[in-house]
DNA sequence: TTGTACGCGTTATCAC
DNA sequence: GTGATAACGCGTACAA
């Protein structure tokens, strides 16, 4: 212990003692949190970098505080595909926006238990905000929970006392069916988002309905049944163009059956069928309606403007953002409801027979 | 002190204490390094259930350890912008993968040093990998550098010997200029992306050119004006494919003054154009023909394959992530060369004059 | 296998 | 305005 090995990292005690004044006025110059003499600060200041020391180690800091200015954001799925969807990224901005009077970094973490348990377990996060939360997640939640860390929950549910942010998405779903109706569109099919981790792409049944775990899609079709009990519904496997256009591909193809308007659970999704309608040569809206849900601002579109349900993705994020710090605060952590705002586009018109 | 204040939150010395056990032992139960006797072991766990212990903390331990498990990934500009450049996920998917042997979370930065000193010199990190950084940057790295850890460029330079993961931009470029040369176009016109930070959308002149300061865009209209010195640029606002449409309207409206071939510095906003293109009723690549450049699978091209240099998106995340590994085992670092390989598709072809 | 003791680098508290 | 001191909660040589 007393060998002189590795040339040691200066510490704010040595520059204590270089600067010759105690360790705690030497912390006081680099946290700011008390006045201190002009002279002496200078003289720490000029030891600090004598020695080469670059402020407070945060480890230590965070220890000593019991915050790490970290929270933790918990995505489901890769997070490639997280980031690949609008809703998702809109989402972050809001939070850092929300979490921004903390001036906390944001931790990415995926919702699956790695090989040595959760990282969640793990991380020095001083909060978590779970992203459409599964089933998977509980174990590494109650860790988290059983420190005593706040936690928010974005369109899922955690159980307890969880705070969550939620949408109107069934009312939202159902304006955007009566918009459609009362156009004039009688035969409406519906591309769904994915019901279950599965992911599988075809025909929504009653049967995988009962079965389905994404509340998103369940609540947004269930809106729309609101309006068309009947129709028809294809469940495409992610929130994609492409996936769009291979569901619009499969509503379109038979002229005999085809739709008058189709209402897609997403508006990358209804991009697609967009582009399958042109590929088949159907013009949009004169020949084909389409309409979409989120409002995010689709690359790709060109002039069209989509006929849509507006969410507030930004403010979600923000909304958790504020609920985090609202709890680290100490203040008791409430659940929000956001609405959603109808936007008639150019997607959609009145029927041509 | 002696009072009994707040029911303090349990310690692993309290769960030892209540099993019976040394503190080492109990220590040792949840971080399995070594052996312990199972009857000792169930003792422990029961304990830590009974007094509602959730395991160590992620603080103390980090800061005993002096690792935290969390590499900070500094990108330019808003978070949200970042994210909807697919190179950029692309890269991040990368970066993930070249991290996975350390199982460190990643934490989220933006360029920006915020109102109390930059977030990257106070947060708890192993690690920092920067992206495409800007002179902003550069202080708050000091602090970083200072405290000995190890840092990453990918496509930026940091200065001094800081491991860089770097593209050959200008021969990429080069290479497709070159392809359309020899296709036998003389009259071509370049879509630029943006050239500072401001992201003017306008023609790009050799003073903007002077004052530029991102260096891939610099570097790929050098490659471009090897082969074309005197190709008429504009400059676009952003990697999107809204932009390379309006800018292509630029570039196309004028038919006398039409090229007959634009080559474009991302695949978005070659897409752009394209779409342009056939808003005006020329065929790709019959009336135009049009070159992007990364060679991600852009959406939306239908059967068209875009001619482009596929630059090695991936792998650059993934070089950083295994150079950050190398650096925390002790290992020096090393800068990375990453070469394009240019893909000719169907949207090129010989001029029809 | 288990227990003891020390140090990781700070910062909050209180007295001067 | 400055100084001494005690935690913060844990990991790990080392001895037993």
């Amino acid at each position: 212990m007393t060998s002189p090995e590795t040339p040691r990292r200066a510490t704010i005690a040595d520059v204590a003692r270089e600067a010759g004044v105690a360790t705690s006025t030497a912390s006081v110059v680099f946290s700011g949190k008390a006045n201190v003499a002009p002279a002496t600060r200078e003289r720490v200041l000029a030891a600090a970098a004598e020695l080469g020391y670059a402020g407070p180690d945060p480890r230590a800091a965070s220890l000593r505080r019991g915050r790490s200015g970290i929270v933790a954001v918990v995505l489901e799925g890769h997070l490639r595909a997280a980031f690949l969807d609008p809703v998702t990224t809109a989402m972050m901005d809001g939070l850092t926006d929300g979490l921004a009077e903390l001036s906390a970094g944001i931790l990415l973490m995926r919702d699956e238990p790695g090989d040595d348990g959760s990282p969640l377990a793990s991380a020095p996060v001083d909060a978590v905000v779970l992203i459409g939360c599964s089933g998977r997640t509980r174990a590494s939640l109650d860790v988290v929970r059983g420190r005593g860390l706040p936690v928010v929950v974005i369109e899922g549910d955690a159980g307890d006392g969880i705070p969550r942010i939620t949408l109107d998405n069934q009312a939202a779903a159902a304006d955007v069916a009566r918009h459609l109706r009362e156009l004039g569109h009688r035969d409406l099919a519906l591309v769904t988002l994915p019901l279950d981790q599965d992911r599988v792409r075809g025909t929504v049944t009653a049967e995988r309905i009962a079965t389905a775990t994404v509340d998103v899609t369940v609540d947004r079709l269930a809106g729309m049944r609101e309006i068309f009990p009947d129709a028809p519904a294809i469940s495409a496997s992610g929130s994609l163009i492409d996936e769009g256009l291979l569901v619009g591909r499969m509503l379109l193809e038979d002229p005999a059956s085809r739709p008058t308007a189709i209402f897609a659970q997403s508006d990358l999704l209804a991009v697609g069928v967009i582009r399958a309608a042109e590929e088949l040569g159907l013009r949009v809206p004169e020949d084909l309606s389409v309409a979409g849900f989120d409002g995010i601002d689709a690359d790709g579109l060109g002039d069209l403007v989509l006929t849509t349900s507006v969410q507030p993705a930004v403010e979600k994020g923000r909304a958790a953002g504020e609920q985090v710090a609202r709890m680290l605060r100490g203040e008791p952590g409430v659940s929000l409801h956001l609405t959603c705002r109808f936007r008639a586009g150019t997607t959609t018109a009145a029927p041509r027979r």
